[in-house]
DNA sequence: ATTATTGTTGGTAG
DNA sequence: TCTACCAACAATAA
């Protein structure tokens, strides 16, 4: 499920779900799914907690959580504590509200929250168990390696064109690259090329500053209606709002020619290759 | 039974 | 120190 633009869906759901609530209790057992500690040292770190933000880098959420104030005349040890946990969905994870008691489907860390007497469930799901819940007195270093955020930084032109003038592997595994954005996965990468026109086996360094621009723009593109898709009532599900991924033997929506499917850095790799040209480096004079 | 999968990390070699 | 390449992680759905 989680690419940018799926995650920033998740925050924005887990600030509805979350913030300004307490963890009342935690439900945790998988020794895979948080870092560094244990599940039970997990739970009494989150437990007691209030959330006051959720922010997102990439793919990467990160939950700031505050002791909850001891009443007036009381003096705790804890008080002023924060924790900080760091979080990636891998593969197939995801955030539900979870409207019973029963655990969901697949569910590896369940969230029991309360606010002004209310009780409420947010429930961890992740069938692969690759994700990860990460408490962090510091940033991990998959954080602070980040790149710039798309969304939150906007993509500076000229900067990445510096970037991706250094690199000689195919344009589409550069995209890859957290450190190069944050957050463009293999959807996202495939539908931004496409859009730019340019065939993703392309080096990197032999890209214009043309091509730079128009990658950025296509980027932009796809991530904003991704986003619109997830937003909008029932959205998210049947085959998205993308025009060429995994559509491999369809016709190209811009030019007809029939989509190929080849393999790049070892991710699947759809593109039209009518319409989507391929760059090459200037061969040097010798 | 076989194949494919929206991601990251850690090792090695250059 | 930076880049490229590869295997591994784990489990489901078609």
């Amino acid at each position: 499920m989680p690419e940018l633009p799926e995650v920033e869906y998740t925050r924005r759901n887990l600030e509805r779900w979350m913030r300004g609530r307490t963890i009342v209790g935690v439900v945790a057992t998988d020794p895979l799914l948080v870092r560094p500690k244990s599940p039970r040292e997990f739970v009494s770190a989150v437990t007691g907690q209030s959330i006051a933000t959720i922010e997102r880098r990439g793919k990467w959420l990160r939950f700031v959580l505050t002791e909850v104030p001891p009443k007036a005349g009381r003096r705790s040890d804890r008080a002023g504590r924060e924790t900080t946990i760091y979080a990636h969905l891998g593969m197939t994870g995801w955030f539900e509200q979870a409207p019973s008691a029963e655990p969901l489907r697949f569910q590896r860390v369940g969230f029991e929250l309360e606010r002004r007497g209310k009780r409420t469930r947010v429930a961890y799901v992740d069938s692969r168990r690759w994700g990860r819940l990460w408490i962090a007195e510091a940033p991990v270093p998959a954080w602070t390696a980040l790149g710039p955020d798309p969304l939150n930084d906007g993509i500076d032109v000229p900067a990445l064109a510096t970037k991706l003038g250094r690199r000689k592997r195919a344009i589409k595994e550069v995209l890859l690259d957290q450190g190069v954005l944050a957050g463009v996965g293999n959807i996202q990468a495939i539908e931004a090329l496409w859009k730019a026109g340019i065939d993703p086996r392309s080096p990197a360094d032999a890209l214009s500053r043309a091509d730079v621009r128009a990658i950025a723009h296509g980027l932009r593109w796809t991530i904003a209606r991704t986003l619109a898709d997830l937003e909008k009532p029932g959205g998210g599900l049947g085959s998205g709002p993308f025009r060429i991924y995994g559509k491999k033997g369809a016709p190209c929506p811009r030019c007809d020619r029939t989509l190929a499917r080849i393999e790049l850095g070892g991710r699947t790799t759809t593109f039209c290759p009518g319409c989507q040209k391929r760059r090459r480096r200037r061969r040097r004079k010798g």
